[in-house]
DNA sequence: TGCAATACATCACATCGCAATGTATAAAGG
DNA sequence: CCTTTATACATTGCGATGTGATGTATTGCA
């Protein structure tokens, strides 16, 4: 259960923020979880990481928000997508996997396994 | 020809030069030339961000070093991996795929093309 | 009443790539 | 010869960013 370093949670924020709200809106404390089920438990990011990121994401105009409040009374700053998210998003994934390559070619093609 | 973000860059430099150097011995200059040359030119370091790396792998005991006359008559420093960077290396590894299987589930598998 | 989970936010600190700068030698071309 | 390019090392100020701590507030459960 070795954490993941730092360097690799910097590299990963943002595509990931990017490609769980591809999929629809949603809000921070919601994200978290999201991150550490779709990882199998691996990756555990704190809110103290998070939210500095979706603001930044929001200033350079890659995301939206707005607050609603759910029907269990709570109020929740949800965040969407927009256009210039999917632009960024495509770049993010086309780079990520440039170096995947790179490194895969040391380490072996991948697992390749579904 | 997008150039890398910094955070990717950063989040690989570790794990690509501990691949590297797991192949045998190298040197700085030899490094950034091999990275470009793995990469498909996808890769372009700098040497004022790979010589702090190297510097930081060997205060961290991953790697060695040792002076070399090449037969240029050129001085070089050659790095080599030891066992703790090997274990470090197979460390680096484990995170890296852990992080890109998470974001492949949002991308969908990798291309497996060779 | 008290504690955990939910839900947001900010800040001091350390880390690290980037671009610039510096030093030095060897090879290649005019 | 001499100039340019490639080779080969190193350091530094700056900006970006995760970490851990801290703060505020509400909901739900025992």
């Amino acid at each position: 259960m070795s954490d993941i370093s730092k360097d690799l949670i910097a590299a990963s924020s943002r595509p990931l923020v990017l490609s769980i709200l591809a999929e629809g809106e949603s809000y921070g404390y919601a994200i978290i979880q999201e991150v550490r089920e779709r990882s199998g438990g691996q990756l555990e990011w704190t809110d103290g990481m998070l939210y500095p990121v979706l603001h930044r994401l929001q200033r350079n105009g890659l995301i939206t928000s707005k607050w609603k409040t759910a029907d269990t009374g709570r109020k929740r700053k949800y965040y969407r997508l927009n256009t210039k998210g999917k632009k960024a998003l495509a770049t993010e994934r086309q780079q990520w996997f440039a170096v995947h390559e790179t490194l895969a070619q040391f380490w072996g093609p991948d697992p390749c396994l579904t």
